[in-house]
DNA sequence: GCGACAG
DNA sequence: ATCTTGTCGC
């Protein structure tokens, strides 16, 4: 049985160093806040395979248009994996692939979605948090599943598209379970940075389509990163 | 010892 | 996350 130990994680000083340097920076809030600038909207997703007993990943991140519900940018990066997937650290495994590949991005996106939570988390700093540190923009976390944290609580809500409940801890609300679909299972959102839960739902809602309880950007993400994936894997073969 | 566990 | 075929349904 393997241990792993989080204060030995390769990616930790360059973590932290990256969140110094953005709280030391000045972030224009009346800006961000500003909802009719949210023109660009990035989703990201990464995918895995094994080679030979080394894991590898591949991030994608594609960025739409939020009027025309287009493409318009895509970037990718793949390398090895070496951190873990340890529930609650998903940020370590993830991050270094996700800034490797928004360094490549040459239009700036007004909000990222990531797949994961984002202040829905034990130490209310799941990966979209975590990223905001690094991308210094809105950002929101997507989650299939719940993630659950100690003590909090929420409803299943009601069959119909648009429904939600929140998750809370006594009054703190921590993200909510979104109905994208009826009849189909709700997505948890929750905020990452930069942004209210308010705004990140309406924005979440007004990207879904019928293809997927997903948002568009996310699930173009998602597919984008297997699609490679099996690019990358029949160059190796 | 057993179950839970974002991706 | 990943391993995987068909199948039910819109």
């Amino acid at each position: 049985m393997k241990v792993h130990y989080i204060h030995q994680l390769p990616v930790k000083i360059e973590l932290f160093k990256s969140i110094q340097e953005s709280l030391s920076k000045k972030v224009d809030l009346t800006t961000t806040l500003n909802t009719n600038n949210f023109k660009y909207i990035a989703g990201v997703d990464i995918a895995y395979w094994l080679d030979e007993g080394i894991e590898w990943g591949i991030c994608s991140i594609i960025i739409i248009d939020s009027v025309t519900l287009k493409v318009i940018e895509k970037a990718f990066s793949s390398g090895k994996v070496t951190v873990p997937y340890i529930p609650g650290y998903l940020a370590f495994r993830e991050l270094p692939l996700i800034i490797e590949t928004v360094k490549k991005l040459t239009i700036a996106p007004d909000l990222y979605m990531f797949d994961g939570n984002g202040y829905l988390h034990p130490l209310r700093m799941g990966i979209a948090t975590h990223a905001s540190f690094f991308v210094h923009k809105p950002t929101i976390g997507i989650a299939k599943s719940y993630f659950k944290v100690n003590d909090a609580y929420f409803e299943i809500p009601k069959n119909e598209v648009g429904a939600f409940e929140n998750i809370t801890i006594g009054n703190e609300v921590l993200g909510r379970a979104l109905r994208s679909h009826k009849d189909v299972r709700p997505i948890f959102i929750s905020c990452g940075n930069f942004i209210d839960l308010d705004t990140a739902t309406e924005f979440t809602l007004s990207l879904i389509n019928k293809d997927s309880r997903l948002p568009i950007p996310v699930r173009i993400a998602d597919l984008e990163t297997k699609r490679i994936r099996k690019l990358l894997i029949a160059k190796t073969e």
